[in-house]
DNA sequence: TCAATATATATCGACACCGAGGTATGCTCA
DNA sequence: TGAGCATACCTCGGTGTCGATATATATTGA
């Protein structure tokens, strides 16, 4: 996820570590901070991939940086881990959001419903968090108002998803193939 | 976020661990699975720390069982951990959610307000996603439909759990202390 | 001139987690 | 009798993440 939002950023515009830092703080560091240990050794082990490349200048307000350049692998790379996510990227919401935060990258339209048909398809398959027995229980069933409003939350959010993922598939759809 | 679930789920009914596996699996299964190779020393370091023990039993169907009872300390370190949540429990999804599937262990109306007052404050704090510099970005303003999806969906989702939040603080509030 | 702060990069030990693999029992069906 | 499956528990190596710590420069204000 991580790897995935640098691959990302890069993408747009070569970042020195600490630019990046903020821009991955923003995306999902209200939800999950992101600490230093975490970020310099994702870089290292892209760069390790020859993913990503580092080149030195002189810092602009302190020490020197080492900007962050997206290799020609590195942008093939993201193309695929786009195109085919895993399964938890698909369900885990974290990581979804990392996802579609970049998704604009993939430049087929058809691609870019196919991934999200995926999460779509994960929606639409009834879940319950709790059972009796066999039997998933509704949101009423409960005595307890913090599961029932845990049922109740879920169900609006996937609502509004539900809702938005059909509407922007019907739009990719009925776009024309990119040439 | 697996042990407070599993201290949670033996606060119901004592469980062996297959038992335990499958009702995890119901919680947060379907976006995050829980391995056995996760499970399994979840389970040893709660007993290592006395929180719970172990009683073997033949199996139902094949099997011997070694089923689970949470202790005395077991069940204070639960009503410590929802009483006072890390940060992280309350900015993740995942993790907000586990502690809410258990809250009602915490039986004071009081000190539950109080927890999903830390999740409200959390909620209402403004945040973007992304920045033109250091200004905020609307949703409008992305000509890409994805990062417009991302902000309206998260919008949407916090806008259903605000509602929830305030009306059940309000009627926690208004209960009288339980005796 | 000194302290504090923001900029900027990096390492290290501890640890939770995952995936793969291993062990064993008892039921069902061929 | 044997294969296959569900039940039931556990270990181990690899790895990603966290928190603490270290280093260094430039600016700002007391």
């Amino acid at each position: 996820m991580l790897e995935l939002a640098i691959l990302g950023f890069l993408s747009d515009h070569p970042l020195h570590g600490y630019e990046l830092r903020k821009r991955v703080a923003a995306l999902m560091g209200h939800v999950r901070p992101v600490a230093d240990g975490t970020l310099y050794p994702a870089i290292k082990r892209l760069a390790a991939a020859g993913w990503v490349t580092r080149k030195d200048e002189p810092g602009a307000a302190a020490a020197p940086r080492r900007v962050l350049y997206l290799t020609e692998d590195g942008r093939a790379e993201l193309e695929r881990r786009l195109r085919e996510p895993a399964d938890l990227d698909i369900s885990d919401e974290n990581r979804w959001f990392t996802l579609l935060a970049f998704l604009r990258h993939l430049d087929e339209p058809g691609a870019q419903a196919a991934v999200l048909r995926r999460r779509l398809t994960f929606l639409e398959e009834p879940t319950s968090f709790f059972y009796d027995g066999e039997r998933p229980m509704a949101a009423e069933e409960f005595a307890d108002p913090f599961r029932q409003g845990l049922l109740v939350i879920a169900q609006a959010t996937s609502q509004a998803e539900l809702t938005w993922l059909r509407n922007t598939i019907a739009d990719l759809e009925s776009t024309p193939a990119a040439g």
